[in-house]
DNA sequence: GTGCTTGCAAATCGTTTGCAATAGC
DNA sequence: GCTATTGCAAACGATTTGCAAGCAC
């Protein structure tokens, strides 16, 4: 399976022109789904793409997220991460060591959810925070 | 009813002395349930106390939210808002002109909610984003 | 007078902006 | 060759840090 290939389709899909920075960003999003930040990614494609500049990454995100590609997580206050996995569903962040977990929305969220008195909604986010097991367990 | 006072023994329950300082700033958050950022308690306490620092703001939020008195919103990714009501509940932020709404939170959420698996969970925010009624009417 | 509080100046850090070099059809 | 994309340098803005002066018990 050809993972260049679908990024570029699905870039397509979105009326995005798929270039080499913008199918390498969208592969690594959908290959980690770790709800990278613009420093993990540009850490991660720069080796293999040297010429790549933490502008090209924050272009780009910024390019998918308004298009709906991506999601951009408002839950970190020192920098934002993106999301691959559009579907409606809700964040766990460890405030020791950043790590963000996907959590399964409420069901009476899933659903209908209540339009919030006459402002019109576009996104909906539910995060949860506190020390993750993984940090607990290290005292 | 002396706001000051209630103010001063609000913060002692928190262990927090209550100077100056801080009574105006909880006294005015207190009074203005409008999730106000550092800016905006400045802007307000500077005219009557004209030696109060930019400082001291962001330090008295810091601690009146680190011990619980006050919640610290990471809704609005361009500056930290708060809020007084620190009793459970969501908020809706319109894009346009960045106000902010207190919304209940459903049931599910407000009842139990389910543990996300193994962590340590210390607080719940909601948070609804789109365009407010207002901007919506001014086209 | 000792310790907490205040507040100034400077640094930090994520992000945005302006613009020139570049690539792709 | 024209347009969109890339990426450098600089600006920006919210927040933090280091530290000195001030206040309170």
């Amino acid at each position: 399976m050809n993972i260049n290939q679908n990024s570029a389709e699905f870039l397509l899909s979105f009326g995005i022109r798929p270039s080499m920075q913008r199918i390498a960003i969208m592969d690594y999003m959908m290959a980690n789904r770790t709800h990278p930040g613009v420093e993990e990614i540009f850490a991660a494609l720069s080796p293999s793409m040297p010429t790549l500049s933490r502008m090209t990454v924050y272009n780009t995100l910024n390019l998918l997220s308004d298009a709906g590609a991506i999601l951009s997580l408002e839950i970190d206050r020192t920098a934002r991460h993106f999301d691959a996995d559009t579907s409606p569903h809700g964040h766990f962040i460890c405030s020791r060591c950043g790590h963000i977990d996907d959590l399964p929305l409420p069901p009476s969220l899933e659903a209908g959810e209540q339009m919030p008195g006459g402002h019109l909604v576009q996104s909906v986010q539910l995060a949860y925070r506190g020390v993750c097991k993984n940090c607990l367990k290290d005292q």
